[in-house]
RNA sequence: GCAGAGGUAGUGAAGCGGUCAAACACAACAGACUGUAAAUCUGUCGGCAUUCGCCUUCGAAGGUUCGAAUCCUUCCCUCUGCA
């Protein structure tokens, strides 16, 4: 089959990234990041991207595209992720878009309609509500509620949205999608492995830097490592203590990536990369 | 050895005669997700049945009571103070 993008998705530490350089080498392609923590400038370690010489090797894109303190989103990144896809395209190459953030990989593979309307005066308005107090307002003006009929931020933007749903497109032409989902205790092993090395490698003065610059608050501080050890650097807490919660992060997060991807049922799942990358090169050959 | 404090569901921790299968938090498990998404939120969470409901629990064994996690007795552990 005429594959010109390969997704690689899967929960954190699964170990795409080394399976999308190996099979950008052995592919000819280059690397589209899906991903919404390495788009933040100087924020290597934790956020695990991809390395200065790894990037020297393979063209990638989606990487250092704003500083901490500023919001990006889902619709930037089909936007930006469209003019990259077309960009390496265009040099007849394949792309690989790797990344675990669920609604990046969507947005883009199902060509969504995001929807950007948003007014900041409302929204403050709306974020002094109660939850019962917005189910009274919108059902005033008779938007219906989303599913997560008790999740705050979504009955904001669903009045936003004017209860408008998003659309939802066919999946992006000649693309393959592949999983890579390790068993469960593989993964947290590999997510322990990972943190030592990160610590090792001065994460933890990447983190004490992202404060000491930016505080605690900034969009990019919400990330599992940095969220651990915030108490660490405010100096409440011991290495230690940070570092199970940093797994314990780590682990929640990887199960919810799990389970939005599961729904997706174009993707072919592996176990391990090496399978992965034998199915990716028998399915191109095709 | 004496004097205190305590032993509650995976963990922490409420409850201190009935409305207790037992608050709450965390963990765990499942799920949702369309411009904050590595975010945010929901459900379940002793066992069985999974609709009514039934059964076994609050260190152990007895006892008081119509009724006990809650009161009494003894015993077993843990921590603190004095020795």
């Amino acid at each position: 089959m005429n594959v010109k993008t390969l997704f690689i998705v899967g929960p954190t530490a699964s170990g795409k990234t080394a399976l999308a350089l190996q099979l950008a080498e052995e592919l000819g392609g280059e690397i589209i990041c899906a991903d919404s923590r390495t788009i933040y400038k100087g924020l290597d370690v934790a956020t695990a991207k991809p390395s200065k010489a790894e990037r020297a090797h393979i063209a990638h894109y989606g990487l250092d595209l704003i500083s901490p303190d500023q919001k990006y989103s889902a619709g930037k990144f089909q936007k930006d992720a469209r003019g990259w896809l077309e960009a390496i395209h265009n040099k007849n190459k394949i792309a690989l878009v790797v990344g675990g953030t669920g609604l990046y990989i969507d947005g883009l593979y199902y060509n969504f309609t995001f929807n950007e309307a948003y007014d900041e005066a409302l929204r403050a308005e709306l974020e002094s509500k109660s939850i019962e107090e917005l189910h009274d307002y919108m059902a005033d003006r008779s938007i219906a509620l989303p599913e997560n009929s008790k999740n705050k931020r979504y009955l904001i933007r669903s009045i936003e949205r004017g209860g408008e749903l998003g659309g939802k497109g066919d999946p992006l032409p000649d693309s393959l999608i592949v999983g890579l989902l390790p068993e469960r205790e593989i993964l947290d092993d590999r997510i322990r492995l990972r943190g030592h090395a990160m610590i090792a490698a001065g994460a933890l003065e990447e983190a004490e830097q992202l404060f000491e610059h930016y505080g605690y608050d900034v969009p990019a501080a919400s990330a599992p490592f940095y969220k651990a050890f915030a108490p660490y650097c405010r100096h409440e807490a011991d290495v230690d203590s940070c570092l199970e919660r940093f797994y314990l992060n780590d682990r929640q997060l990887s199960k919810r990536q799990i389970t939005w991807f599961k729904r997706n049922s174009d993707i072919y799942w592996f176990e391990t990369a090496t399978k992965a990358s034998e199915f990716v090169h028998s399915a191109i050959k095709r």
